[in-house]
DNA sequence: TGAGTTTCTTGATCTATATCAATACAATTT
DNA sequence: AAATTGTATTGATATAGATCAAGAAACTCA
């Protein structure tokens, strides 16, 4: 159940198996059913949460009811609004799971205790957190310079376990194209490469 | 000169004053001229830099030789390529400035020591990279999701200061339009609001 | 199993924004 | 002050991708 979070923690950072079993005590598991909600648009959101198994999706929904992917989360990845976590202010992202899913959460309480009693974790976040930004500032230019196709191009060359396991118009939701776009580019590309 | 960065740490974290004197010790500061680079793309990112004056650009240049902006940085902001100064890599984005600049600058190694001597020091990056996270996420569902005009009126809402002091090409790059574009929205804009 | 839902494809049409081109204006540099 | 360079405007035209619509697969779950 921990090994995957464990791994994550020392590829960053060097800790002792009692500190690891430490930061073990502050998490909780949850399992989710597919199409079951981790956090709703509004809600407070109480948890980060990292994928031990499965996939989930963070996402805002527009006046039409379009669902606009923020990210996707796998096994090994973190989630949440961290904004709502941060501030206890309303969560402006739905978070649900595409597969039968499990969790380890940890509240802002016990992340505030266990960063207090394991600093060197304050470390681990940090390394996370600025891995991430480079990660995201990516995407971002990507979506401001790409085409459609190279946008998808690139998502099979870095993400190609995704794509085989989340829906096609999910897919084309995360690159910020039309569903008929998507499925057109596919045609076209089939047989390329 | 230091001010500014004081404050910045000492709004996240609880930091005492000689802990703060050992802090500003491991910076060095420099000045920019209008139009010097801090960094070239495919050089090696050798400082984070936290801007006391001017205002900076961060960019990615394109076959075509156009430029697509990643961020602005004015006085209280850190600037850096972060990849290519976690991996020591060559860095792919250029960081120039727009205005006469004044700059305190931290090494690889500098960071290192300064977040061994001051643990508390990782708290301060975690959070201000989590809450980059936020606002980065935030650009890019705005990216994915806003129209031109949604996006201008934005970032007249969230940043008219950077407006005022930048090229009206350069923020339109920031956005992901063209300057035709912008020039055409604000005209029509014009007496709105 | 088969009725319902969800997902994917394909075609026709539309539109926001890009591109190309020319001019005017402003700000630096010599 | 002239020359150079950078910046903004405006018009004409092109196009990538959106939207609308309808049918075909592909799943799920009673």
């Amino acid at each position: 159940m921990f090994e995957l979070l464990f791994k994550s923690i020392t590829d960053k950072i060097e800790i002792s198996l009692i500190e690891l079993d430490s930061v073990q005590s502050f998490f909780t598991t949850k399992k989710l059913r597919r199409k079951q909600y981790l956090l709703q648009e509004g809600d407070v959101c109480k948890y980060i949460a990292f994928v031990t198994k499965g996939v989930l999706k963070s996402y805002t929904i527009d006046e039409k009811g379009a669902e606009h992917i923020i990210q996707f989360a796998t096994e090994g990845w973190w989630v949440s609004d961290n904004y709502s976590f941060l501030t206890g202010l309303a969560a402006s992202y739905t978070i649900d799971a595409m597969e039968d899913s499990e969790l380890l959460l940890i509240t802002h309480a016990a992340m505030e205790e266990m960063l207090f009693a394991i600093p060197k974790m304050e470390k681990y976040f940090r390394i996370l957190f600025q891995n991430n930004i480079i990660a995201i500032q990516n995407r971002l230019v990507c979506s401001l310079t790409q085409t459609a196709e190279e946008k998808y191009k690139k998502m099979n060359d870095d993400y190609p376990n995704i794509i085989q396991r989340v829906p096609q118009h999910t897919i084309a939701s995360f690159l910020g194209i039309t569903p008929e776009t998507l499925s057109r580019i596919r045609k076209q590309r089939a047989g390329k490469d």
